[in-house]
DNA sequence: AAAAAACTAGACTAGACCGTCTAGTCCATT
DNA sequence: AATGGACTAGACGGTCTAGTCTAGTTTTTT
């Protein structure tokens, strides 16, 4: 009779039903849109239009619903990035077009507020700002580095640190517009000015980096 | 009999008394440690061991409040940074001053406390984004640039913008540590690593704008 | 000394919010 | 038809907060 009642008290189960993957996209509009402390859980109810309580079923509580939101973000903002540069093809390209991505990815709303929502939080969540760490920037970092290392070894680079060397190239892709954007005193660049700034930080990097 | 009854209902005269300073220093405090939401107005009075009506009758209420400590604070962090290129001294070592300074404040607690505050509410105060960026990162670019355009004519350095190569050149400083520490995943850095990174990107600076 | 201004302590209002609970609906499976 | 899981709508308790108000005390000024 007691039998596995163990679960959550009132906990629905893996939900055969569709209505989690709203609540997760309400929820994550209205995280990102007004920080942890501003979303009320009756606000991301009506934004999924769905009764508080099923809210509550899902996920049990604020904090749990909050996590569970950044991190599917975070990872599905950054997948795209790093596909540029799989099948191995012309590298002085694949440069330039990891940087137009990467650039493309971290300037548009969705990231800068992600971070902003991240950093504001990342007292109150410290394993959270850890894991968006890893899978951002650092994964970013560890991809671009294995890249570099083969460059290196191609002689169309010198670096002896290849993650430094990454570090740096993210350092200057990221430039002065990304503060601009994260404060909200510019508005999203056309694709044409991101090429062009992405173009920029790569011809830095390369003057740095010039084979002997 | 009216008069000049028509200050704020409540509020006082320019206080002689020494009350201000010390509610100014102890919002800092509550605001840069806990955000804008997690302040309340009881902590900020109970810190400032000042009576909440005090609070009031200085501020009016705690957006005021709010924004004349973060303003406050972005003059005060800033003012130091750039004593370092005044008297006209060795230029090369100035660069290197400059970019120690500078690394020093923003990576250190209140900066990154400070900034974060700001990015969580750049949305519900956007005047206040903006007085911060020109407090702050706009100030540094403006002043570097025109440190840059001497050594442009005096052929140290080669640049047709010194403005970009001011941004670069603090974008290069920031690096990745800076992320790291606004989430507060690394440690504040000794004074020797600061040095250490601030050489490591005026070194590349210098790799990009090599004269000729 | 007297009047005015600054301040204190804390009760109070009004409202937001989290999380719980109740009572009842819808719908698929048995 | 009955069972039970997912869901709805909204009331509710408890907590917290911004800001007001009152009544009394200290400090400054005249």
């Amino acid at each position: 009779m007691v039998k596995a009642e163990a679960a959550l008290k009132g906990a629905y189960a893996e939900t055969p039903s569709g209505k989690r993957p709203l609540i997760v996209e309400a929820a994550t509009r209205v995280f990102l849109d007004l920080g942890y402390g501003g979303a009320s859980m009756d606000a991301i109810a009506a934004e999924a239009e769905v009764s508080k309580q099923t809210v509550y079923s899902h996920f049990g509580a604020k904090e749990a619903l909050f996590e569970a939101i950044i991190e599917d973000k975070c990872d599905q903002l950054l997948a795209p990035v790093f596909e540029a540069f799989r099948p191995g093809q012309d590298q002085a390209k694949a440069l330039n077009e990891v940087a137009w991505r990467f650039l493309s990815v971290i300037l548009a709303p969705p990231s800068t507020a992600l971070f902003r929502v991240i950093l504001a939080e990342s007292v109150r969540f410290p394993e959270l700002a850890n894991a968006f760490y890893r899978a951002g920037p650092q994964t970013a970092v560890d991809n671009l580095a294995g890249y570099l290392k083969e460059l290196n070894k191609a002689g169309v680079i010198a670096t002896n640190d290849p993650v430094a060397s990454a570090r740096q190239f993210f350092a200057l892709l990221r430039g002065d517009l990304y503060i601009c954007r994260l404060l909200d005193l510019a508005p999203e660049p056309t694709a044409e000015e991101v090429a062009t700034v992405a173009g920029e930080a790569v011809s830095a990097f390369l003057a740095i980096h010039a084979p002997d």
